[in-house]
RNA sequence: GGCCCCUUAGCCAAGUGGUAAGGCAGCGGAUUGCAAAUCCGCCAUUCCCCGGUUCGAAUCCGGGAGGGGCCUCCA
C-alpha cells in the first residue's frame, strides 16, 4: 500500500506526494511562548515527529520546522504582568518548551525558527502584498484585506460576508472589513517595536509563519500541521496571505491533529447523574483546566506520555487522565519486560539491536519459518496502519501482537531454559528485530526506561539480592513459610520477585 | 445564526461496502510448592436511534438524538 494522508483542504485522504521528489518539507505551528506549555501542546510535535520519522523510512529527505512566535500581544501583558522583561520571558518560556520536546522524544525538528530573528523577511511580505494591492497602511498599521482576495475562506468553509455575522471580531475602526487581518501592528509606547516604513512596530500574529515557512521551505510546503483549533483564523489567513504574495499554492497538505481534552470538575459532578454528558472539555488556559508537562513528568514517564498521544488516530480527541496513563503504563511495562527477557536470552541489549532506518523487504527464511513469517505479517499490519494516514493506534495493535508472537516463541522453544538450539536464538534475534525497527518509527523504546531510584541503589540491590539468596536456600528446604514471608514483606515495599527458569529476579511495582 | 467533526464491549481503541484488530480491567485454564511473569481460552450476533441504497453496511445516503471544536487568544 502506498502513503495516503488527509489533506483539511479537500476533507479526504489523498496519495501522497509532494513537490520536489523524495523530499517533504514540513511545517509545524508551534507555542506562543508566554506561559510553560501544558500536555495539549505536546501532541503536534510527538505527531508529526512521528510522521517525519516515518516519511524517513520510507524514503524521504524531510525538512521539518517548528517555529516559535516569540513576539506578541501575550507575551508583552504577560511580562508586564510578571514586571518582566518580555524578551527574557519568552526565551525561558522557549527553553521549557524545548527541554519537553526533549524529554517526549521529538528530536527530529531541524529549525525552530523565532519570529523576531525574521522581522526583515516579515516586512518584505508585508510590502509585496501592499504593493500587489492585498494590503494596506493605516495610521502605522498594515491590514490583510480579505475581500481582495477572492478564494479567502476555502480552508475551512468559511465566507467573509458571513464574518461580520459573528460579531465577535475585533473591532477596529482602521480597518476597512471586520474580517481583515493586521499583517503589522503599530508599537504603542512602551511596547516592543522595530523599525518599518509604515512606522515602528511588531508583525500580526498571522505573517511569522508565512514568512518563515517560505524562507526555509520554499513557497510551497508539502505538510503545513497544527492543532485543529488553529485551523480558523490562523491557517485560514495564513494561507491567504502566502498565496496573495507568492501567487503559488501554499501547502500541499494542511493536518490537524485533534485536540487534549481533560473531564472538567464541574461538570463531572453532573455528569454523575446526567447520562450522555461525558464532561470532557479541551484543555485550554481560558478555561483553567491546563496540565502543564513539567508537572506531568513528575509522576509519570516521558515514554507513557509519549504513548498515550500515539495510542489515539492524532485527528481524534485524546482525553487525558491519570488513569489512562496508568493503564497505558501496565501496556507499555509488558514489552519493557520482553527486552529483559530478550537480553536474559540472548546477553544482548534490546536497545542496542540495529535495525534498518529504510523500509525494505523482510524475508522471512531462517530455520522457523512459520514464526519469521508470522512476525513478518504483523510487520505488514503494522505498515500498511502508518501507510494510511499514520494510524498509529492500529500500528500499536500490531506490535502487541508482534509482542505476542515473540513471547510465545521463546516460551515455545524453551529459550530462557536448558541449552536452546543456536537457530531458534537467532531466529528470535531476527523476530525481535522487527519490533526495534517498528518501534522506532513510533519514536518508543529509543532508550531503556528510567530506573526508579532505589533500583540504582547499590545497597539496596545487595540487600534485596541478598533475601532472594535467603529465600532460595529456604525454598530448597521446602520451608515454604519462610519464603513466602520474605516475599510477601518485599511486595509491601513495592519489590515484586520473579522466579524464572535461569533464577529470582525482582523489580519495583 | 454559520462552518466542521465525533458516537464501536465495563473503559481505551482500530476498522470507509464483504460479515467486528489490539490494549486495560475481569473470568477460566497451563505453568508454579504458592505467587509473579509468560502462554492458552472466554469476554460486542453487533457497531447511538429510525428509515433508505445494495446480493451484502459499523462502513454509503436521508432524518433524529447526544457530545465536541471553530467563528475572539489557543497546539
Amino acid at each position: 500500500m502506498a502513503l495516503r494522508v488527509y489533506n483539511t483542504l479537500t476533507r479526504q485522504k489523498e496519495p501522497f506526494q509532494t513537490v520536489h521528489p523524495g523530499k517533504v518539507g514540513m511545517y509545524v505551528c508551534g507555542p506562543t511562548v508566554y506561559k510553560p506549555s501544558h500536555v495539549g501542546h505536546m501532541v503536534g510535535p510527538v505527531i508529526f515527529d512521528t510522521v517525519k520519522r516515518y516519511l524517513s523510512y520510507l524514503g524521504y529527505q524531510v525538512t521539518f520546522v517548528v517555529n516559535i512566535t516569540d513576539i506578541d500581544d501575550k507575551i508583552i501583558a504577560e511580562a508586564a504582568r510578571q514586571k518582566r522583561d518580555w524578551k527574557e520571558l519568552a526565551e525561558s518560556v522557549t527553553a521549557d518548551y524545548l527541554e519537553n520536546l526533549k524529554q517526549l522524544g521529538v528530536t527530529t525538528i531541524d529549525h525552530f525558527p523565532r519570529a523576531t530573528e525574521h522581522i526583515a523577511d516579515i516586512q518584505r511580505i508585508i510590502q509585496g502584498l501592499i504593493d500587489k494591492g492585498y494590503a494596506y497602511a493605516v495610521d502605522g498599521d498594515v491590514y490583510f484585506s480579505v475581500p481582495k482576495d477572492e478564494d479567502y475562506g476555502k480552508l475551512c468553509n468559511r465566507d467573509p460576508e458571513q464574518l461580520e455575522a459573528g460579531a465577535r471580531i475585533e473591532v477596529s475602526d482602521k480597518k476597512r472589513n471586520p474580517g481583515d487581518f493586521a499583517l503589522w501592528k503599530a508599537a504603542k509606547p512602551g511596547e516592543p517595536k522595530w523599525d518599518g516604513p509604515w512606522g515602528p512596530g511588531r508583525p500580526g500574529w498571522h505573517i511569522e509563519c508565512s514568512a518563515m515557512s517560505m524562507k526555509l521551505l520554499g513557497p510551497t510546503l508539502d505538510i503545513h500541521g497544527g492543532g485543529l483549533d488553529l485551523q480558523f483564523p490562523h491557517h485560514e489567513n495564513e494561507l491567504a496571505q502566502s498565496e496573495s504574495y507568492s501567487g503559488l499554492p501554499f501547502v500541499r497538505f494542511w493536518m490537524h491533529n485533534g485536540l487534549m481534552k481533560i473531564r472538567s470538575q464541574s461538570r463531572k459532578i453532573r455528569a454523575d447523574d446526567a447520562a450522555g454528558d461525558d464532561g470532557l472539555q479541551k484543555m485550554s488556559k481560558s478555561l483553567g483546566n491546563e496540565i502543564v508537562v513539567r508537572e506531568v513528568l513528575k509522576k509519570h514517564s516521558p515514554e507513557v506520555l509519549r504513548f498515550l498521544l500515539l495510542s489515539t488516530h492524532y485527528r481524534s480527541p485524546i482525553e487525558y487522565s491519570e488513569e489512562r496513563l496508568g493503564e497505558l503504563k501496565r501496556g507499555l511495562d509488558s514489552f519493557h519486560r520482553f527486552f529483559e527477557r530478550y537480553q536474559r536470552i540472548t546477553g544482548e541489549s534490546f536497545y542496542q539491536l540495529p535495525a534498518p532506518s529504510r523500509r525494505g523487504a523482510f524475508e522471512p527464511g531462517g530455520t522457523h519459518a512459520d514464526f519469521l513469517a508470522e512476525v513478518g505479517r504483523h510487520r505488514d499490519a503494522f505498515l500498511d496502519c502508518m501507510d494510511d494516514d499514520f494510524n498509529t493506534g492500529g500500528a500499536i495493535g500490531a506490535l502487541y501482537e508482534l509482542l505476542n508472537t515473540l513471547n510465545r516463541f521463546a516460551d515455545a522453544h524453551q529459550l530462557e531454559s536448558g541449552a536452546p538450539a543456536a537457530s531458534a536464538v537467532a531466529d528470535f534475534r531476527r523476530g525481535t528485530m522487527v519490533l526495534r525497527e517498528l518501534s522506532q518509527i513510533l519514536g518508543l523504546f529509543r532508550e531503556p526506561p528510567a530506573a526508579p531510584s532505589a533500583g540504582q541503589d547499590r545497597l539496596v540491590a545487595g540487600l534485596v539480592q541478598l533475601l532472594i539468596d535467603l529465600r532460595a536456600e529456604a525454598r530448597k528446604a521446602k520451608n515454604f513459610a519462610i519464603a513466602d514471608q520474605i516475599r510477601q514483606r518485599l511486595a509491601e515495599l513495592n519489590i515484586t520477585l520473579e522466579d524464572r527458569p535461569g533464577g529470582t529476579g525482582w523489580r519495583l511495582g
